[in-house]
DNA sequence: TATCTCATGTAATACGTTACATGATTGC
DNA sequence: GCAATCATGTAACGTATTACATGAGATA
């Protein structure tokens, strides 16, 4: 998702796909889902909803209440939904520092057929397990031959590296487990 | 740190203390350790060095070498200094949205003593056992009860949601275990 | 001969957060 | 009466990425 739209774009374009909403809407589905653990400001989600909208990807109709703001329901167009269904089946391309690039597209996949998105999963799989690999076998203890400040307790300060890099490696871990597993799921048929 | 220095400011800092270091073995480093799952451009170390060393927290030292760039050797000031050890031993408050604000004030711990560093782990320990109880009671059937449009079946794709779910679950399940880790490590002495 | 590593940076752009601004309704 | 929720947004700022620019020495 380097060029164009961005993955909060992407994220709204999925959630338009399913049904119009307002903004507002949308940021509390996200809250609940996608985003749970790490919410959206609002005051990003309208400037972006203006450029999708001057995009041609959304449009919005406007519903009047008394004294209230009024609402804009969004809803996607027919371009915008090319687009999204094209982006969900293209060739995944793993990204060596964001798990969210798989993961979001994942989240919408219940739009996608089955041979393809093992085709993704078994991409991403694929490159983390090598990734985990080159993480297991890096050597911290070359970081502590580095000649440190006389002061210092380096044997000591190497010990949180390494327990540093144990977080790392777990979070790598679960991450292909997860994987292995909704692969597992996806190939029974969900 | 929402105020004043940010985590890149936050790591040069760190690893100044432990040697003097060009921008460019500072990316080094960083690959190789702290940053090595997401690397940082060298793009935005030399800017952020520049930026220190008006704000005083860092000073370089230049050396020619013939024909080549002159080196940069950076190295903490003493107001630098104390800045880091103020914030690494400052109570620590839980980002409900990002780890890293305490596993990078781990990554440096061994620079504390043993009961400050044990009130952080215990208080980010203590925010995450929170933050994981909510996450497990969060009803995804909830959104599978908004009406979607007509063409959809929900129920199948709410089983991607809870799928995703998982996943960000696990990753949570697997921070807070790393934390119940390291608690003990320290406790028992590092 | 060509690519990689070393070593420095700037400029433009994209992305995200915080603060500010407005105002009605609902629940405690 | 006060806070939270609903509902829209703008402006300023801070951070990060990509592209651009330069050039020597080492390695394949």
């Amino acid at each position: 998702m380097a060029k164009g739209p961005n993955s909060l774009e992407f994220i709204l374009l999925g959630l338009l796909t399913l049904r119009p909403s307002t903004g507002y809407d949308l940021k509390k589905t996200m809250d609940i889902s996608v985003r749970y653990i790490s919410p959206v400001a609002l005051s990003q989600i309208y400037p972006t909803l203006k450029r999708m909208t001057q995009n041609g990807l959304v449009t919005y109709r406007l519903v009047e209440r008394r004294g209230k703001t009024d609402l804009k329901i969004y809803s996607i167009t027919r371009a915008g939904q090319e687009l999204f269904l094209k982006w969900l089946a293209e060739p995944h391309k793993p990204d060596p520092y964001r798990f969210d690039t798989f993961t979001l597209r994942f989240y919408f996949s219940s739009l996608l057929d089955k041979a393809t998105l093992l085709n993704h999963i078994r991409t991403e799989l694929a490159f983390r397990q090598v990734q985990l690999d080159i993480a297991r076998n890096l050597k911290l203890n070359d970081l502590g031959d580095m000649a440190p400040i006389e002061e210092l307790d380096m044997t000591r300060t190497v010990k949180f590296w390494e327990l540093y890099h144990q977080y790392g490696l777990q979070f790598m871990e679960t991450y292909t487990n997860w994987l292995k597993y909704i692969r597992g799921v996806v190939e029974k048929g969900i």
